[in-house]
DNA sequence: CAACTACGTAAACACCGTTCACTGACTCGT
DNA sequence: ACGAGTCAGTGAACGGTGTTTACGTAGTTG
């Protein structure tokens, strides 16, 4: 039956145990409170046994991000499940609002993941290779930019007439990898139905998304905000709409 | 000559060598290096005797980030006051690049001031008055919004319309506070000029300079930028667009 | 000059990350 | 089946941390 040895499996459910009281410790108490011993307390071993399975305090943090990418994209995910598969505006909303809704509901997660400096954080590869933190939820978020861009003609008026001339070459590599998002969803696209304005935009919406969520979850907006909600969902309208939704 | 016994002149000054040695090690090696113990090291004396100015660390770390506001307002004010007064266009430009360009250089002090939960950084008196912490850098902020108003009729496009109800009393509350700021530099105006309509442009202007300021600090935009500075130059002009400019 | 205030100290406690030598159970080739 | 090898886990140790406590002592004040 099961191919692993005893002493694999073993190891392979001593992770998740560990994982899963660093992940409890990290959403209860902070980042600070993320302690080897007290993780090692937690799983009934002693602090240096950690070190079989992480090389530092830093690897791990690291890892329990990437744990938490992917268990965000899985939520998100499930959120879009319920949507309408034509509607792509509920299903902008659903991912915007779901994404929201888990920031305020885990801001410790959403601080180590989405507001850490990348040295602090780590997850720079030696090839340069940055984001790969945020590599699921990317996934999810270039996932319903697809959508987006793949079901609907896009205004004209997102023209690329504004767009700097220094981005062209960053923006190109985007539209890049968002076409071949598309394509892999089996819609056939090319670049005339992306023109850099609209990958342009799409950039400006998640700044404005994250800007808000991080906001709000931060508590820096300019004065109180006693309900942000609606303050969220008209964002989130007036994107669409400039989208031609 | 100088009203204070010899006791208070040390203790202010030993107080300021605290807060410059904890800044240096804030700055240098970031939020977990300021440490009790480090900070007395530098400055000569012994950790304990910290408690005479501070009731804990988090003490400290609150009145450091007190602090940073503090020059944080001073900078930008430095840089505004570098700008033809009639400009508002370049002053807003100005104040926008500037704490750009002070985040991007000091990426621990901007995740400390404005990537902190509130708990963590508390703040929170028992009147529940928040956001002391950013207080002195939203004074600059009021300053500058409120100069943009003063100096310039804003166009009917933004109308009350498409501001949420919910958000019309919190509104109105910030419309207040920055028509009094407008007031206090001299030039008397009332609420026609200052619909809620574009009091909501203006927070959402923040929404999207914040956003994109942390994201370049956190490096988070969904693609390698490998020039930032047009995307948020861009950005700015097409936020003092849509405010007439 | 005596009484008092308060800054700073040393010692101690309970934590922390990390290293190292070591044990003992599991695995595998013969 | 058994010996050799692998490796998860341990306990002790080092140097670091925040914080409390009792205490000395310099500065202040009557």
């Amino acid at each position: 039956m099961t191919e692993a040895t005893r002493r694999e499996r073993l190891r392979v459910e001593t992770e998740r145990d560990i994982r899963r009281q660093a992940r409890a410790l990290l959403v209860e108490h902070g980042r600070d409170a993320v302690t080897l011993r007290a993780i090692a307390r937690e799983v009934g071993i002693t602090a240096p046994a950690l070190y079989r399975y992480y090389d530092s305090r830093e690897d791990l943090l690291r890892r329990l991000a990437e744990d938490v990418c992917t268990d965000l994209a899985a939520e998100l995910d499930a959120d879009l499940s319920r949507i309408d598969e034509d509607d792509v505006s509920a299903q902008v909303y659903a991912v915007c609002r779901g994404f929201r809704r888990w920031a305020l509901a885990h801001p410790q997660e959403f601080t180590l993941v989405f507001a850490s400096t990348e040295d602090t954080l780590g997850s720079c590869g030696p090839n340069g290779d940055r984001s790969q933190v945020g590599d699921q939820f990317g996934r999810v978020f270039l996932e319903v930019a697809g959508r987006l861009i793949a079901s609907h003609p896009l205004p004209d008026d997102l023209g690329d007439d504004d767009v700097p001339e220094e981005l062209h070459a960053d923006l190109a590599a985007f539209q890049q990898i968002l076409l071949a998002t598309v394509n892999d969803r089996g819609v056939a696209v090319d670049g005339t139905v992306l023109p850099l304005g609209a990958v342009y935009h799409i950039t400006q919406s998640w700044v404005r998304i994250y800007g808000h969520v991080a906001l709000e979850v931060f508590g820096r907006f300019p004065f109180a905000v006693s309900n942000p909600e609606p303050m969220f969902d008209s964002m989130l309208a007036q994107i669409l709409g400039e989208m031609g939704f």
